[in-house]
RNA sequence: GCCGCUUUCGUCUAGUGGUUAGGACACAGCGUUCUCAACGCUGUAACACCGGUUCGACUCCGGUAAGCGGCACCA
């Protein structure tokens, strides 16, 4: 069997929002899991549309994701991707060939491509099974645009031909060029790659996702504190789903949805891929990111917390830790921690409950001496008992006047402060 | 208009010629509980429609409808 070969052709006129990514996605897996290669093309022949930075960004979310490209022009000991217009001579080549063989001409400074009408051009679908065309409703296209650049047409035939592409992972949208493109194949006498097309993430009014739908790109996801594993996971299993043998899912049984992208590159497989346009559900993607958040090592949510919080940053590693194991599992993105931590530096806005309470909580704080969490829940248990106080309306009195909103539970939280500040803000409440 | 793709709970999906059509998110209720979460349990909710094939179809076939996509010197 020939070696799988992959590539993605993102063209750099904006930012890729979740849904190209997942094509992305799609591809990298696909190499892995057939020890593949996945090269990255940039296809930068529509000159007008280019947005200046966009490259960088493209590459970024790969880099961010983790779904690295395999080969390219090497460039400061690294691979660079391929890139059409460092090739441009290529394809007025391969545009000049098709004119001598009298199926291509001149057209006011453009090359088009003359379509044999009565033919029809058909293939096998990875995904959809067979899809057939018939030329007739074909027009003549244009390959070579005036300026000197290829259509997108010519530039992804000539270059999956000469990258040597096994498989086209490509969205739907591509359906009705595919016959172009075998035609142009055929032209040039090459054997065209496998064809497989990924039905499209699309908004809650089922068409394409887009900018109308506050559709985001990675990297915005990124700075809202979204985790790669769960953007990966959460990109996965839309329009993809696992085996049931590896999801286990019997009746009563809950099915395995957490994958890492270690355990997607195993189980991946295209025939798994539906035929369906998923529809972008961002609930879904927080409940991803919250389990993921759960389940980090302290350490490395630690550290990409001081990334997205300037406050973790000014504290102490030990009240740091203490405060991230109170608040983890209330965060939905890393963001959110300075909303949940909030309480911690600030008293918030409900209201003191009645003095003789509020002086009570006071006294028990005072009674104890040792300020650590195991002293601090010892002796306020005892105080409850001796006093004969009802636990539950006690801790919330000491809620309410220390922090004056909801917190975790309230020993734990209070032994995150010094005496001193608990004190103080008891006497704030009075 | 022409061409193409698609159709299982609100959403993501599993699934079989004979099932109580399974799971997840969301939602609701309950439990736990000092609040907020987390967690656990329970519940609401789906095979687009019409024909055919068959003893039997959600599953196979045909059609209809609806949705989406393409028909650029954009990709």
């Amino acid at each position: 069997m020939s070696q799988v070969r992959v590539r993605i052709a993102p063209s750099p006129t904006g930012i890729p929002h979740i849904g190209n990514t997942r094509t992305v996605l799609f591809n990298w897996l696909y190499a892995r899991k057939n020890n593949g290669k996945f090269v990255v093309r940039i296809e930068d022949t529509d000159r007008k549309r280019q947005v200046a930075g966009a490259q960088d960004k493209i590459l970024e979310i790969l880099e961010f994701l983790g779904l690295l490209w395999d080969e390219g022009p090497e460039k400061g000991g690294n691979f660079s991707p391929y890139v059409q217009s460092e090739r441009k001579e290529l394809y007025k080549k391969y545009a000049d060939e098709l004119i001598e063989k009298g199926l291509a001409y001149e057209d006011e400074g453009a090359i088009r491509f003359k379509v044999e009408k009565g033919k029809t051009w058909s293939w096998q679908d990875l995904i959809h099974g067979e899809i057939s065309f018939k030329s007739d409703v074909i027009e003549d296209f244009v390959i070579m645009k005036s300026d000197g650049f290829p259509t997108y047409h010519l530039g992804v035939v000539v270059d999956d031909h000469l990258m040597e592409i096994s498989d086209v992972l490509r969205g739907d949208e591509w359906i009705s060029s595919t016959p172009k493109h075998l035609m142009i194949f055929d032209a040039l006498g090459w054997k065209p790659p496998k064809f497989g097309h990924l039905p499209v993430i699309v908004g809650p009014d089922k068409s394409k996702l887009s900018k109308r739908h506050g559709a985001k790109s990675v990297l915005d996801y990124r700075d809202e504190g979204y985790l790669p594993e769960a953007l990966i996971n959460f990109m996965a299993l839309l329009g993809w789903s696992a085996p049931p043998e590896v999801a286990r899912g019997k009746t009563g049984d809950k099915e395995k949805e957490l994958f890492s992208l270690q355990e997607l590159t195993e189980i991946f497989s295209i025939d798994r891929i539906n035929t369906t346009n998923p529809v972008f559900n961002l609930e879904k993607l927080n409940w991803f990111n919250k389990k993921y958040l759960q389940t980090l090592p302290v350490k490395n949510l630690k550290e990409k917390i001081k990334q997205f919080s300037k406050k973790a940053k000014t504290l102490d590693d030990d009240r740091l830790t203490k405060i991230i194991s109170l608040v983890r599992d209330r965060i939905t993105t890393l963001t959110d921690f300075d909303k949940y931590s909030a309480i911690f530096f600030e008293k918030g806005k409900e209201k003191a409950p009645e003095k003789s309470k509020v002086e009570n909580a006071k006294q028990a704080i005072e009674s104890i001496t040792d300020w650590d969490e195991e002293s601090i829940s010892q002796l306020l248990d005892k105080w409850i008992e001796e006093k004969n106080l009802q636990a539950g309306d006690f801790k919330n009195t000491l809620r309410l006047s220390v922090f004056a909103d909801n917190t975790p539970p309230i020993y734990q939280s209070l032994a995150v402060l010094s005496k001193e500040e608990v004190l103080k803000r008891i006497q704030d409440a009075l």
